[in-house]
DNA sequence: TAGTAGATCCTCT
DNA sequence: GAGGATCTACTAG
């Protein structure tokens, strides 16, 4: 249905939306580039907002796939997800790093800085680079103004453990862009 | 260069 | 009242 956006299918599993994400570019008003870098994160987590069940906060994470849901991290950075699998059911793909491909110069105005690699190599980076706020929540990510742009098909994906949270760290369910230099960590090649 | 701690505020218990 | 899917600056080696 209209699940399938940019050549993914959201209501696939988490892990898998995270996989195919790679490669894809996404946009907000016209501003963003490609992601290289995300997290998956389903009902069964620990880890996730969605483990505890319905919140006013994860409300969008148990709304309808391609939606987005934006939550605030340690109370000063903005965090990015997109909601899979299907509605209730709690899932989501934290976006952690994008590279920077569109509208670069509001970026670097946004994150007050010239070096590329510092604009969104990040959750909460890249949500300021982007201008990413609350307002977004629940939002469909086929609407204005988001926009997701097909990916090059037959990119080499990495993944490794998450980073950033306390629980199920050794859940391999980060997954990273090949070879890029924009991930917010470097993965350990796996042979 | 790598590691550590503080900032800051919303949400849940 | 406590903790968190982070970022940044500061310190030590």
């Amino acid at each position: 249905m209209t699940e399938q956006l940019a050549g993914i299918d959201f209501s696939a599993p988490s892990e898998v939306v995270a996989r195919q994400l790679i490669g894809v570019t996404v946009l907000v008003d016209g501003v963003g580039g490609r992601i290289v870098e995300t997290e998956a994160y389903d009902r069964e987590d620990p880890a996730s907002h969605a483990f505890s069940g319905p919140t006013e906060r994860n409300e969008a994470m148990f709304g309808p796939p391609a939606h987005a849901y934006v939550y605030r991290s340690y109370g000063i950075h903005w965090c990015l997800n997109f909601v899979c699998r299907e509605a209730g059911h709690g899932a989501g793909v934290l976006i952690r790093a994008i590279e920077p491909l569109y509208g670069i110069d509001v970026m670097r105005e946004r994150r007050r800085t010239d070096d590329d690699w510092l604009l969104c190599s990040g959750p909460g980076k890249l949500c300021q680079a982007m201008g990413v706020t609350r307002a977004l929540n629940g939002k469909s990510l086929a609407a204005f103004p988001f926009e997701l742009l097909p990916g090059t098909r037959g990119l080499e994906v990495v993944e490794g453990p998450r980073i950033g949270i306390s629980k199920a760290m050794d859940v391999p369910w980060r997954f990273g862009l090949a070879g890029s230099r924009f991930v917010s960590k470097p993965f350990r090649r796996s042979r």
